[in-house]
DNA sequence: TATTGTTATACTCTATAACTATA
DNA sequence: TATAGTTATAGAGTATAACAATA
């Protein structure tokens, strides 16, 4: 506790520039297989059980309005459908078929072989440590400021 | 080393929101000293000694049409000035005003202490650790794709 | 011929607003 | 009245292209 630390003068730019590289690492693995991370987010999420596209929204980190082009592409792709929800006639349930089951399954393998990659040159106990820290500062999102960042209303 | 480490199944997203929330923190925190995150690294930069607008734009990873805007709106506020560089009539030098020092220095106590709020909870071993890999994965920004993320050139 | 700084503009991404149909 | 999904479009951010001055 003596100075300011300087060593890590600017975590926020050490995130910023360490995601986007993971990212773009991801984006190109992914894009052999023809999906983008999104895609294969949303894919990976509808897998697991019956979900609406809001609640595909919500888990990927989208707004609904950029849903409907992300579901637009993968039916288009023939890797999914939107069915009628049982339940709610305005809801659509966003059905995984055959092929997007096997181009999701291929995906995560990429998506773990990424991500392994990036972390192979640091010992276990270190990655543990750096995983169990960034999830803690992940989740500290929408602690602090308002919903989501500045945007002025229309009119404005 | 047994199935594929679900613990972190997503880096990349994780260091994308983590990155995001800091950032959002720190914009938020330099506003109140009507700073922005870009505007207060190029002033440090701008400080640490004579630098011309592209060397500027490199330190803070920004194309030199965007520093342009940049460096106008420092000369609106009265923060830094565009000055002929002695040796190159081509180039400007950027010049930190005695108001724009005072403003910067202001700005990276904030910055300190934003990142510092950041990690205090975590204990000194761990933060050293986060930093240590962080920096890591950081660097490893263009070793393996091309310089810059996909844009289609313009006539396609 | 290459580079600094500039302008203009085009592209991408995402969110707001307004709407329909349901609830 | 509120919500799921849709469309259209505005806004923010950033990069490409082309140019003048200079190297």
């Amino acid at each position: 506790m003596s100075a300011p630390e300087r060593t890590q003068l600017d975590v926020s730019r050490l995130l910023n520039e360490a995601g986007h590289a993971l990212t773009n690492r991801l984006a190109a693995a992914l894009a052999e297989v023809d999906l983008t991370p999104r895609a294969q987010c949303v894919l990976i999420h509808a897998l697991e059980e019956d979900r609406t596209q809001i609640q595909l929204a919500a888990l990927a980190g989208l707004d609904k309005t950029t849903m409907v082009g992300t579901v637009d592409e993968l039916e288009k792709r023939g890797l999914a459908e939107r069915r009628a929800s049982a339940t709610d006639r305005r809801a659509r349930i966003i059905a995984v078929t055959e092929k997007g089951r096997l181009a999701a399954e291929e995906g995560q393998r990429i998506v773990d072989r990424v991500h392994g990659d990036a972390l192979a040159a640091f010992p276990a106990e270190s990655r543990a440590v750096f995983l169990d820290l960034l999830g803690a500062l992940a989740l500290s999102r929408d602690e602090v400021a308002g919903p989501h960042a500045v945007r002025r209303p229309r009119g404005a």
